[in-house]
Parts: structure tokens; C-alpha cells; sequence
RNA sequence: GCCGAAGUGGCGGAAUUGGUAUACGCGACGGUCUCAAAAACCGUUCCCCGCAAGGGGUUGAGAGUUCGAGUCUCUCCUUCGGCACCA
């Protein structure tokens, strides 16, 4: 332990009191130039702030500190997301109530960040699980479902057995509840939604004009997973079943709400809509239609079958036990178990292919998705991974339509030459026995430094097919004759390279053709052949590496993994007129030509908001069973969580047994009625807490438009990365649709975002009471003080980084605010010399310019150094301390308000004008330049700033370390940068 | 598997955005003060060769562009975060 040269705790209380009773920190709504700066506000949890909240509180508030001093007027506001399950587990457990709780929690809290000497405007603060804040998180959701945004529906949902309540998608993490960590279920509920798949495509779109960091837009923009695509319709042939009526063989119609197209622009539900179908039709969903010459089969999602038999489709009974397998799965454990092994049955269906106009099976499959898409899809196992291992395992046809082109890069196509195409064979002969393969190495010398090392080779004659032309050839060349044929890859590729030999550019289609020797019997070959390449058998496994043409080394790896699903673009094969067109040309052609549709579609799925429990706010809903559910009158807000309840979960909400609270009357009909038992999602509270900083005690309204127009939308908003498609992106769906309702006048809430890493534990792991690594903030404020502490965090590297706490460390930090304090005794007044003006204003440049960028890291180091100039410094003049404590205080605001006020001055030091400085003074009198010999370093050379290349070049050349390594080497040329280096390039 | 971020001393990390790599701090070592210790202060501290002057090497690995690469391009490796049968 230091010995301290400050007491921390003493001065450090004074200067909270003096901000809090004096309300330093208020915003003003009528202020100019004004800033919105906001933190992600805490869960009251009973084990208070972490180091994690220091981190970004503690930047924020040195930004704002900032800001304040140029002149700008802030509002940065802090409150409670008090709703929540921690509360009401704890309720469970020991009966204490969650309103209880929740307040003591929160007064621990706000202690906290005052001890902290965090400067908000308290005045502002909201609270989620108060009457007054969630009335109108309920008036938010009643605008939400008279806009049809907020419906109720029947659907697979994910349920927590141990939280016992349901989960939206994104609060399931690898099939696990997001909270703790039990596997989620599947179950069929009626439950609330947000229709925020309406805005898929303007969330996306949003995100360009945003200042957010490339991670999180990234995960919001996969989140949303936008896809491009056609829809195709499949006429279905055969199908025994008594509805031949023209019904849309596909789940669209079912979940409309699914498939965003442009909002209010949605598909009319087609279900005995279509006057065009003849045949019954299953409609696919696809984004590669240049590979549907190459659909072999079909593949319905058991979800999709189910539908057909409800229709009336007589399913076999082989059918029905796969159903009863696959369909009522939870589907954690379906997807788990598809993933080692694909499963399915054929239907007996044949569907006729619109682009080949074959008939094709159709199969059920659990690989097949019920939701997204069609819930349907056609099977290219050439050229997409999961069809491929599903024919694989069903012995189905696998049909390659797209050819890969590669380019021979050692001998590539040459301009102005002549472009052939033709069909060629290469040959992987085999030799059973000892399992080698023959490589042939060409001798020619036309082919350069980079002589091909492939397979047999040879050109396929107009007379001959494949094998005879492979028959042929290796007998030319090789005059091995007692062979056999084994089989077609079936993978051709193509490639293209320059033939210096014919002088001309070559397109080549490779037919690879497998034969085995029957024996070693061999005729004698020509001797031109001879003369052009040697022969040799190579080990099977070191053909991989020997090979050096594109088209035999993509071959080769073909046939080495016993094939694979080639996925990317190339260019259309077997697939007639379209032969020949790139993938992205044939998308067009094909589309147009069999009449399918372009479709956008996107993975995200409606927000699911119901919570069977009791701590959050009611949904404002009453179900009538004359006239439906009714939306509770705004007069009659806010429904009111009951006290008296029983907490623990019984699979429905805790409020469904008060009957004080459930029952109501219809406000429609007056006939007696159920209340909605369900609270709302927390991040429901917290998608909209922002706009009630505004105008946070309006008993009127949810938040004055004029209000929210002076601060909204938020400037800058800093907060963990964990929220990136939870929180962020709710709050983004809220905006854009308060915006389409006219509340607000923007459609995005937060300009500019920044995420501060995690802080792990001293182990480098993550901070977990298990582990027993958590470091408790109060504990350092009391030893160090909260300078230290709010130091010591921006100190330890850059704010968005994840770094391991070092208790060690600190200790330089204290050091550091001990010198500063000692600083003061060596002050006095005297004028600045320049070499002291120079100091500063560069001083003040870095601190400036940092603060604004978040490189708080190096703030603190500029300000270490520049307190181990000042403390050089005897008599340190007054004007260099005040400078420098100003510098200091946004970082450390108690104790440079505290040697500020030693000095006696006017005003306070948060009353100063944020500091300037003079481009003319970041300038030394002398600087050095680096002479460089051939880019190494050879010496410096000291001159005045700004010197020209002449002066610089004269007095490198008179340098003798740098003459050294001129000596009878002429200079070829000289790289001068000013006032920074200078290259000498000799030879 | 796919998307993203990142690899610099014993440790946390700097590097004016292509121009003196290792700032600042921790730790370690040596010293001052002390009966002693702690604290504080002063000095040394990337690696190798050398008594020294000096020289050589070094930013995960390898190639490339450039007068010059931690920084740009490609390939690969490792770590972390996200998504994952999304057709």
C-alpha cells in the first residue's frame, strides 16, 4: 500500500455533494447546441455496479465533462430497466416483494454512481417498473396493435422450462435460454407478437447512415438475413388426394406475416385464390434458380406435409411415423439431430420440373425448414451441401449444371491471341496394386519456367466419346493397352490458359475418366511422345501436391473426398438453351422464361413479447368472449401489477390467479371479462426509455414531441456489445414505427454507438462469481478513490477492447495522482517560457483530439507525461497548473476541482472555457529528420522545422555515419518527406 | 461450415494512419534514504554479438506491392465474438 499524498474519500465526497445540491449537471431544454449523450441503463441487480459499468459510464461522462467546457449543453440522464426475472426469483425464494427489492437495489446503485462522480442530471431519472414510466410502455403497445403491429397468434414459441415462460428468438443462445441457460423447448402457445418482420428491410437499409461499430452492424444485418430470390411453382402430379381445387401447395399463405416483401405491400392469403392452377402446385423458394436444371427432387418441410394432410392428403403409414418423429420435435433437438444425420421419406409425389419439364420425387425432410421460405425447397445435390449429403444417403440423381472456370495463373490467357474451346480428357489411371497414380511431366520447352505436371491428357475427336478418346490417349502416350475403364468423374471443370506451343489461348471442358491397369503389359511409344513428358508413378497421397494445372488439382480434390456439393457461381452446363451463361446471367433468363417471381426474403421473425410471468409490465389487453380481446381504454391506464400474488410460476402467469386483477369487465359490450395475464418483455421497457429522458414527469403523455425533437435522436450511446440484436435492434423497430405513427420526427434513435469491451478477471477469464474473479468497484473507490478507479479503467487499453483487470496496475495510476497533487507545491507565479507554451498546447491538441475520438487510453498517457515535465518545473508557473488541471478534469474531477479551488480562483473549474491552442506553437525550434541509406535507418540530422529538401539532403550527406554506407555507391534517387525523413537510394 | 474482430517486450498496451517500432504504465533488476522494512525518489530493462564504439535481428507464419510495411494485398495459423440445415 502507497502512502497517499491526498485524502481521496474526504475530497472526493465534498465534490459529489457540492454537484448533486447544486444540480451542476442539469440539461436545458432551451440551451444551444445541444448534445444527447446516453449510457445503456443498469438491471438494479442485488450485486450493484461492476467494473464492466465503470468502463463505460466513466467514458461517457469524461466526454460530457468535455463537451460541457466548449460551450455545449448536454442531457445525460440515467434510471432503471427495473422489470426483470432476477427480482422475482428472488421473490420466490424469500418472499420479498420485487418492488421491494428493486428499490433497495436501486438505492444501492445510485450511491454508487455517485460515489463514482458521475455527472447526471439526476432530475431526469425513470424507472421501467414504475405506475408512471410503464402506463405508457402500455400506451406503447396499444398504438403498436391499433396498427396492427402487436397481433396474437397461435405458433411454435420457445419456452424456458426453468424460467417457465416463453422466449423471443433472439433470447435464445445456442438453443439455450439467454438467462439460464436451460435448453429451450418447443411448444405450441397463443402469444403476443411485434410485427417487426414488417421493417425488415428498412432495419437494414437504416443501418448505412449509421456511426455504429462494423461487429454490431454486421450481426444485425446477418440477424435480419436478407436473401434474394425467385419463387418457382412446381405442378404436382399424382398426388392422391381428394382436392384438386387449385390450393397453393405452400405454408405462405399461413404465415404471410413471414414473408416481408415492402411494407402494407403484403401477399393477398392465396388459399383457393388461384384461377390460373390446374394442377395443385408447390411453390419453392430459391436463390440459386441457375442451378434448376439440376433439381433432381424436392423437398417439403414436415410442417408443410402436415398442412397437405390436414387438406386431406392419405398419407402412407411410413409417412405418418416419420411425421411423428420429425414434426412435434422440439426444435433444438431436430436441428441437432439433422445435423449428424439426414433423415426423410418419399412421398410418392412426382413434381414436374418447370425448367426440364421431367418429373421429379418429392420427399419429406426435416432439413427442410417449416419456417422460412415456402417451407419447401427444390434439391440441387450437385451444388448445394445439404441436398448433396441427402442424395448421398437416398441414392438419388445428382445432376452437375454449373462448371467451375479456373485459370491456369502460370500460364494465363494472352491478349491478341486466338481463343479456342474444346473437349478434352484427362485420365487418372490407377494402378491397383500398389494404389499410384500416373502424373505425366512435360519436357517441352515452350511452356517456360512453369511446365504442367497433370494427368493423362488429350482432346476428344468429333468420332469418338469420352472413354475411347481416354483409351486412346493413354495408349499414345503411355503404351500401357491393358486397361479398363472405371468411370466418369462427374465433375467436369474448365479452364483456361495460353498454349505457347500452338501459340494460342485454350478453353478447355475436362472430362476426367478413371481407369485401373488389369496389368503392367505396355507397348513401345513414339519417340516424339517420349521426347514431350515422362511418366511417373506417384503415391496417391502425393498427387495432391505434385499436380501444379487448376483444372487436374480441383479434379483431384473431387475425387479424393469422394465428391462434394460444388456451391459457388460458375457457368451453366447440361442445362440447354442456358448452356454457357454465368450463374448471374442465367438468374434473369431462367426466371423469365419458366415465370418466377422475384422475392426478398429474411430470416428474422416477429418479436414474440408475452412473459408468463409477473414482474414487467401488463399487456393492456381484455378478453371478451362476446366480442374478443378489447384494448384496455388509455383512460384506464396504467393496468396495475396486483401486490398481493403469488409469485411462483405455474406455467402461466403468476397474475392469472389474482382474481382481484383478472376479472374485468369488456369495456365494449360491459359484459363480464378476462384481463390478459401476461406481462410484456423487459426489452419492451427499454425500447423506448430514451425519449422519456425528455420529459420524464409528463402525466399526460409518454413524451412531448417538441421535447424529444430538442435532444433526439440520441448523439452518442455507449454500452456492452451483448445487446447487439436484442436491445439495439428492438429500439430501432420502436423508432422507425413511432415514426411511421407521427409521434417523432426520425426513424433511427441512435447516431453514433460505441461498445465498451468486457473487463475480465485478473485470470484473462470472463468475471463470474463461480470463478470467484469479480472485482468490486466499491472496494477500489474506498481504497484508491474514484479518480483512481475511473483512471486506472480508460488506462488499461481502448474502450472497445476486452482487457484483464490488473490489480497491480493501479497502483501507477494512484502514483501518478499522488505526483499530480504534489504539483501544487512547486506552483507560482511566473510567466511561460516557450519551450512551456510548446509543451502545453501540444499537450492540449492530444488530450483534444483523443477525448473526441474515445482514445481515452492515451489521454491518460499524454497527461502522465506531460505532469513528469511539469514536475521538472521549479517554480512551476500557475498558468502551466491551471492548464494542465483542466486537462485533467474530465478524466479526474474531484481531485483537480479540488486543487482548482486551492488556488483561490473566481470561478469554479467546470465554469472554464475548454482550452485552446496555437498551431504556430506545436512547432520546436529544432526538429530531426531520419536519414535513411535504402530505407534502414543510418542516422538523424537536427534543423529548423520546415526545412527543404536541399538543406536536408546537404546535411545527411555531411552526416559520417551516413557517408559510411555511401562510399563508392552513386545516389539513384532521394525520398524526402518534411520536417520527417529523408531516403537516400544508392545502388 | 459462414460472417466479423484481433494477434506488437515478462504483462496492459503506444505508434502522427505508409515514414525513427516498443510511448505511457505495471513487473523485474540496481541504487538513495532507513537499525530494518514499507513507501517515496533516481537509474536500467525487446532479443542476439561485442569490454566498448558499434553492428545485426524483431510486430503470429510465409509471400507480394513500395525508396520505405506493425500499418496496404494475397495465402496460412491461432484466439475471441456472432450465426449456424435460412435453400
Amino acid at each position: 500500500m502507497p502512502e497517499l499524498s491526498y485524502n481521496h474519500s474526504e475530497i472526493e465526497k465534498k465534490w459529489q455533494n457540492y454537484w448533486d445540491e447544486h444540480k451542476i449537471f442539469a440539461a436545458n431544454d432551451r440551451g444551444r447546441q445541444r448534445q444527447y449523450v446516453l449510457d445503456m441503463f443498469p438491471y438494479p441487480s442485488a450485486q450493484g455496479l461492476h467494473v464492466g459499468h465503470v468502463e463505460g459510464y466513466g467514458a461517457t461522462d469524461i466526454y460530457c465533462r468535455y463537451l460541457r467546457m466548449t460551450g455545449v449543453n448536454i442531457l445525460h440522464p440515467m434510471g432503471w430497466d427495473a422489470f426483470g426475472l432476477p427480482a422475482e426469483n428472488y421473490a420466490i425464494k424469500t418472499g420479498r416483494s420485487p418492488q421491494d427489492t428493486t428499490r433497495a437495489n436501486i438505492e444501492n446503485i445510485r450511491h454508487q454512481l455517485k460515489s463514482l462522480g458521475l455527472a447526471y442530471d439526476w432530475s431526469r431519472e425513470v424507472n421501467t417498473s414504475d405506475p408512471e414510466y410503464y402506463k405508457w410502455t402500455q400506451w406503447l403497445f396499444l398504438q403498436l396493435y391499433r396498427k396492427g403491429l402487436a397481433y396474437q397468434k397461435e405458433a411454435p414459441v420457445n419456452w424456458c422450462p426453468s424460467c417457465q415462460t416463453v422466449l423471443a428468438n433472439e433470447q435464445v443462445i445456442d438453443g439455450t435460454c439467454e438467462r439460464c441457460h436451460t435448453k429451450v423447448e418447443q411448444r405450441q402457445m397463443k402469444q403476443w407478437f411485434f410485427k417487426i418482420t414488417d421493417y425488415a428491410d428498412k432495419l437494414l437499409n437504416g443501418l448505412d447512415k449509421l456511426d455504429w461499430p462494423t461487429p454490431i452492424m454486421e450481426m444485425q444485418k446477418n440477424w435480419i438475413g436478407e436473401s434474394k430470390g425467385v419463387l418457382v411453382r412446381f405442378p404436382l402430379i399424382s398426388i392422391d388426394m381428394s382436392l384438386r381445387a387449385g390450393i397453393d401447395m405452400s405454408l405462405r399463405a399461413e404465415r404471410s406475416n413471414l414473408v416481408t416483401t415492402k411494407t402494407g405491400d403484403r401477399p393477398a392469403p392465396s388459399v383457393g385464390a388461384r384461377d390460373d392452377s390446374v394442377d395443385d402446385v408447390v411453390e419453392i423458394f430459391t436463390t440459386r434458380l441457375d442451378t434448376i436444371f439440376g433439381a433432381t427432387f424436392l423437398v417439403i418441410s414436415p410442417e408443410l406435409a402436415q398442412k397437405w394432410i390436414d387438406v386431406g392428403w392419405q398419407v402412407s403409414s411410413e409417412i405418418k411415423k416419420y411425421m411423428a418423429k420429425a414434426l412435434p420435435g422440439k426444435e433444438s433437438e431436430r436441428l441437432e439431430r439433422a445435423a449428424k444425420q439426414k433423415t426423410g421419406v418419399n412421398t410418392g409425389i412426382k413434381a414436374r420440373n418447370p425448367a426440364t419439364n421431367e418429373d421429379i420425387p418429392v420427399w419429406v425432410a426435416d432439413y427442410v425448414l417449416g419456417s422460412y421460405g415456402t417451407g419447401a425447397i427444390m434439391a440441387v445435390p450437385a451444388h448445394d451441401q445439404r441436398d448433396w449429403e441427402f442424395a448421398q444417403k437416398f441414392n438419388l440423381p445428382i445432376k452437375q449444371v454449373i462448371i467451375p472456370t479456373v485459370t491456369d495463373v502460370d500460364n494465363p490467357p494472352q491478349k491478341n491471341k486466338k481463343d479456342t474451346v474444346r473437349q478434352v480428357v484427362h485420365v487418372i489411371l490407377r494402378n491397383p496394386k500398389n494404389k499410384k497414380i500416373l502424373l505425366g511431366f512435360l519436357k517441352d520447352s515452350s511452356w517456360g519456367d512453369h511446365k504442367p505436371i497433370n494427368f493423362i491428357i488429350g482432346g476428344i475427336e468429333a468420332s469418338e466419346t469420352p472413354p475411347q478418346a481416354a483409351i486412346r490417349e493413354i495408349k499414345e502416350e503411355t503404351g500401357y493397352d491393358d486397361i479398363s475403364f472405371v468411370k466418369e468423374l462427374p465433375f467436369m471443370v474448365s479452364a483456361n490458359f495460353f498454349q505457347a506451343q500452338k501459340d494460342l489461348n485454350r478453353k478447355v471442358y475436362v472430362h476426367t475418366m478413371i481407369f485401373d491397369l488389369k496389368s503392367e503389359r505396355q507397348q513401345s511409344v513414339k519417340a516424339a511422345e517420349v521426347a514431350k513428358h515422362d511418366f511417373k508413378w506417384v503415391d496417391q497421397n502425393q498427387v495432391g501436391s505434385n499436380l501444379n494445372i487448376p483444372d487436374d488439382s480441383m479434379s483431384w480434390k473431387y475425387y479424393q473426398a469422394g465428391g462434394f456439393a460444388f456451391s459457388e457461381m460458375g457457368e451453366l452446363i447440361n442445362s440447354e438453351k442456358f448452356s454457357g451463361l454465368t450463374s448471374h446471367e442465367a438468374v434473369k433468363k431462367i426466371a423469365k422464361a419458366i415465370g418466377a417471381k422475384l422475392e426478398t426474403q429474411y430470416k428474422l421473425r416477429d418479436w414474440l413479447i408475452s412473459r408468463q410471468r409477473y414482474w414487467g409490465a401488463p399487456i393492456p389487453i381484455i378478453h371478451c368472449s362476446k366480442c374478443g380481446p378489447q384494448a384496455v381504454l388509455e383512460k384506464d391506464l396504467p393496468v396495475v401489477l396486483p401486490n398481493d400474488v403469488d409469485f411462483k410460476p405455474h406455467g402461466e402467469s403468476p397474475l392469472a390467479r389474482s382474481k382481484e386483477f383478472h376479472r374485468v369487465n369488456c369495456p365494449k359490450c360491459g359484459a363480464a371479462a378476462r384481463r390478459e395475464s401476461d406481462t410484456m418483455d423487459t426489452f419492451v421497457d427499454s425500447s423506448w426509455y430514451w425519449l422519456r429522458y425528455c420529459d420524464p414527469v409528463n402525466h399526460k403523455a409518454a413524451f412531448d414531441g417538441k421535447k424529444v425533437s430538442t435532444w433526439c435522436p440520441v448523439n452518442l450511446y455507449v454500452g456492452g456489445a451483448e445487446h447487439a440484436v436484442l436491445h439495439l435492434l428492438y429500439a430501432r423497430f420502436i423508432t422507425k414505427a413511432l415514426c411511421d405513427m407521427e409521434f417523432i420526427k426520425f426513424d433511427e434513435p441512435f447516431l453514433k454507438l460505441r461498445n465498451q469491451g468486457l473487463i475480465l478477471g485478473e485470470d484473462g477469464q470472463k468475471m463470474s462469481k463461480s470463478r470467484g474473479n469479480v472485482v468490486n468497484p466499491d472496494e477500489v473507490v474506498t481504497k484508491y478513490g474514484a479518480d483512481t478507479l475511473r483512471l486506472y479503467e480508460m488506462f488499461m487499453g481502448p474502450l472497445e477492447d476486452a482487457k484483464p483487470w490488473n490489480t497491480n496496475s493501479i497502483i501507477g495510476v494512484r502514483r501518478f495522482l499522488d505526483r499530480v497533487w504534489k504539483l501544487a507545491d512547486n506552483a507560482a507565479t511566473a510567466d511561460l517560457k516557450k519551450r512551456e507554451i510548446i509543451l502545453l498546447d501540444k499537450a492540449t491538441k492530444k488530450v483534444t483530439e483523443d477525448i473526441e475520438n474515445f482514445k481515452v487510453n492515451t489521454v491518460v498517457s499524454s497527461l502522465m507525461e506531460l505532469s513528469n515535465e511539469l514536475a521538472k518545473l521549479k517554480p512551476l508557473p500557475l498558468e502551466a497548473l491551471k492548464r494542465f488541471l483542466i486537462l485533467l478534469y474530465p478524466l479526474a474531477p474531484h481531485i483537480s476541482s479540488e486543487m482548482w479551488s486551492n488556488l483561490n480562483l473566481k470561478k469554479n473549474i467546470w465554469e472554464e472555457p475548454w482550452p485552446t491552442w496555437n498551431a504556430k506553437n506545436l512547432l520546436d525550434k529544432e526538429i530531426s529528420i531520419v536519414v535513411q541509406v535504402n530505407g534502414s535507418k543510418r542516422s538523424t540530422v537536427n534543423c529548423a522545422p520546415g526545412s527543404s529538401q536541399k538543406i536536408v539532403q546537404d546535411l545527411a550527406l555531411a552526416d559520417t555515419k551516413v557517408a559510411q554506407y555511401l562510399v563508392g555507391r552513386p545516389i539513384k534517387r532521394v525520398v524526402f518527406v518534411k520536417d520527417r525523413l529523408i531516403n537516400l537510394v544508392v545502388s
